[in-house]
DNA sequence: GCAAAATATAATATAATGTTATAATAATAT
DNA sequence: ATATTATTATAACATTATATTATATTTTGC
């Protein structure tokens, strides 16, 4: 009776002739053959044993036994079309569940607008974003809690992948300072001026502070914090000057605060990381990609 | 890319190498050789677009796009096995619903019995009942609001199949009640006594009057019930004797209440009704057969 | 680098699914 | 009722999906 599996195309033929009335107007909805239709039918029939459908006056009535099944299968095709789109989706990079784990600052600042572009163009795309310290990016690498991960500092781990970017520094002022007739800032300009900067165990400190010796400049250090937005928000204040990535000076330009290069040149070392192990998602393959080309503009040219 | 449908083989497929960590595994999982296995995921994958696995120590990994549809999959194969499950049980008619009408008193009397041991054997089935009077039930027949219809003084409607059945009637008195030395009560029998019978209007009362004045004897009106089983009630009570089914009156003789065959032969007329323009479920089918069974040992032999 | 294990490919058989042509059946009109 | 028409079933056959076995190619672990 019932050896053969139920198969897909008979629950179709199935519900078409449930719902259009007919093996004929089913076939012409499932665009093949009547005889086909009926085949697929009668094979139904045969493995699951009772009959699917009474006559009246030339409509196909389901049977008790197939509408107490109709819901099952209703929602079985309907799972099976959602999986075809949400493929559809996933092949053209517009599905899935992007994890990043980023440094607070850009958590706020620059990655908000990728995100939103590159969200925007995938409807079925979702992500999950944490901001943290160094440390903990890396660790979440390491474990493959996150698929991508904005860090610095980074000196590389033989669990994680990374892309390293040399992001160009600018001398950062309130608006109105005379600092603003100069092209350039150099150390010497600044040595008269409060200073404010990244962590004195950070390596961004160390390579500027070096920089003040070479050139035998005074480094007048008056705060000590951990984000370059932080910095950006006191300058605006007026509590001090800075020198921090170009790439957030930029996004304090309208909120009174000025900047020009610094010399010597000082990269800003940001590393773009990812789980070795893992291969990434082709969405977040895209992602970071994307990502990656947002900085262009802001890497000073080698 | 993806012309082709996804297919039902395919995900079971995935979902086996995703589970079982190899192809090889998988094949041995499905009951199919590995080659087989490895077609069907490499079509998957061509129809997908997209890479399904990454190899990770001979492991293969789902990839994340994979993982990202996973629980959809699983829900389909679940389903289909459900369904092909469900099919199974009522094939072997244990799954299904049926809705029954019936007269009030078969609701709380014999139909409890049946049903209780029908549904047991079948895990699968359930059931409405609808307690209700005769001119109620027939118009859930004609409107196939439900399966199956236990009523009485059915006079037959071209929307409506029905099997009629003539119940044997007895005399029911109080346990203690002189009647209990004879072997059968006829009219004369009764005539000192205060009588509670059907309404008027109703055949069986028809019939009852009918034998009484046949023979002569005093018809002592006492009560007017709608229900036989409301009339072994008060018998018991004391209140008085009365002409019922015998099917009512076996149910009262462990609460004080003892009944003789009534002669003449008066029938008891039920009828077991169906809607005449669906095919019933053979669940229902089966149902209707086993409770017509129940009913053999008191009909009236012909 | 080599042996063992796992996977992919090729050639091919069988079952599923489609086709067209035609017979059988049910519904409707004369 | 009988003829007409619409619908469904069956037959013969083509194509595709799914399996097989045999064999080549990778991958993994030492």
């Amino acid at each position: 009776m019932d050896r053969g599996k139920l198969r897909l195309r008979q629950l179709e033929a199935l519900m078409a002739v449930s719902d259009h009335g007919s093996i004929t107007n089913a076939a012409t909805e499932l665009g093949i053959s009547q005889p086909a239709v009926s085949r697929l039918l009668s094979d139904l029939g045969d493995s699951l044993g009772f009959s699917l459908f009474d006559r009246k006056k030339g409509q196909m009535i389901p049977s008790q036994e197939v509408r107490f099944l109709q819901p099952d299968i209703r929602r079985v095709l309907e799972l099976m079309r959602q999986i075809s789109d949400v493929s559809q989706e996933i092949t053209k990079r517009r599905a899935g569940h992007i994890r990043i784990a980023c440094l607070p600052g850009f958590a706020t600042n620059h990655l908000p607008e990728i995100v939103a572009a590159f969200l925007k163009e995938r409807p079925g795309v979702s992500m999950t974003i944490e901001p943290d310290r160094p440390e903990r990016i890396l660790e979440w690498m390491i474990g493959e809690q996150y698929d991508f991960g904005i860090t610095d500092g980074f000196a590389g781990h033989p669990a994680v992948e990374s892309t390293n970017l040399e992001i160009r520094t600018v001398c950062v002022f309130p608006a109105g300072h005379p600092f603003n007739s100069l092209d350039v800032i150099t150390p010497a300009d600044m040595a008269t001026e409060n200073i404010i900067h990244t962590r004195r165990d950070s390596e961004f400190f160390s390579q500027l502070s070096k920089a003040f010796q070479t050139e035998n400049a005074t480094f007048n250090s008056l705060l000590e914090i951990r984000q370059f937005t932080a910095a950006c928000e006191l300058v605006c204040q007026g509590t001090g000057i800075a020198v921090v990535s170009e790439l957030d000076a930029v996004k304090y330009t309208n909120q009174g605060l000025d900047f020009r290069p610094f010399a010597p040149t000082l990269p800003h070392r940001l590393s773009l990381v990812r789980p070795i192990t893992q291969q990434p998602s082709m969405v977040t393959l895209e992602f970071m990609e994307l990502f990656a080309d947002s900085l262009q503009s802001f890497l000073i040219e080698t």
